[in-house]
DNA sequence: AGTTTATAGTTAGGGCCCTAACTATATCGC
DNA sequence: GCGATATAGTTAGGGCCCTAACTATAAACT
């Protein structure tokens, strides 16, 4: 969750330029809009799954579970899908057993491995969120056609590959 | 922080389409990669501002004091600018406290209130992180062009205003 | 075969975020 | 004046994320 309702937009201080050097304008209106954007719209999310007893963390391991042919994965895998640690993993499942959403068999080939599957519970979890969260996605593009929403992925995912150069 | 490294991307399974309903493509599209690239934008800030023991969170609370002119302001004002709840933002300033990056003086008028000033430590902190930062942002744009980033930044906008229809 | 190295998963502890409940102070309205 | 209401800030407890350290098992190398 980024935050920062305040993004500075137009206005940067002629101080700060003055205090810490150039300043990319462009460059930075759109890393600050798309980090405001991502996180206002997890926090809408998290909204609308908070009233199913999940947050994204918890979804997202269910979704990703449903797209398996078998239902069935395993947390190294599910870690590394949803870009999580396995000691995140671990904890998501955690919760996630407990809730009966999920259930363990144990892998009898490999003992130090475990094999995850989504539970009749969690189909039906899933049978009951997703029809109206693709609804909802469909609104966030109210306004916006589907010329506009292709170039924007286009630059965003331009930008993603940038991405490293931020910390490297 | 959203994450889902693995976006379903042109190969949503039919049978996704089958079970939950209609997919609208476009809007997700651009819903996920807004969201992957903003939790991967914040992985990166935060990893450079590691090495200056700051994460985003107590570094934006710096970032705001700096921007007023006598360097000074409210817990609760501090909040409001960076979109967390007062109990969060009471966290980041202990800390930051601790840390002799700003220090606390008592409003006399008001004896619930307290100002919050930025300490000559946490301006030198700013002085070393700030330059680096506007750099690495400026790097972001490698290979975009100014006009397809305000473009971008203007459908991010919309996009953002539509937010709330996730959870209403 | 036995030691070393790699891998699967969990636990411990920390950061940043939340809501709800709490204390203390200020203000409003009779 | 004084009780009811509002506001500033903190504390308590929880969620999701991390890294580092740990256990157990498997694989690889003499």
């Amino acid at each position: 969750m980024f935050l920062l309702q305040d993004l500075p937009e137009g206005r940067y201080e002629p101080h700060f330029e003055r205090l810490y050097g150039d300043i990319p304008y462009e460059a930075l209106s759109l890393f600050l809009s798309v980090m405001k954007c991502g996180s206002d719209l997890l926090a809408a999310l998290d909204k609308h799954l908070s009233t199913h007893g999940l947050l994204h963390g918890r979804w997202i391991t269910l979704v990703l579970l449903r797209r398996e042919v078998d239902l069935t994965s395993t947390p190294a895998a599910l870690a590394e899908k949803q870009g999580v640690s396995r000691a995140t993993m671990s904890g998501l499942l955690k919760s996630l057993e407990e809730d009966g959403l999920i259930t363990r068999l144990q892998d009898e080939a490999d003992k130090r491995s475990v094999f995850i599957r989504l539970s009749a519970a969690g189909e039906d979890k899933l049978a009951a969120i997703m029809p109206a969260y693709y609804a909802r996605v469909a609104a966030l593009a109210d306004g916006i056609d589907a010329g506009e929403l292709k170039q924007a992925v286009r630059t965003i995912q331009k930008l993603n590959q940038n991405a490293s150069k931020l910390s490297s």
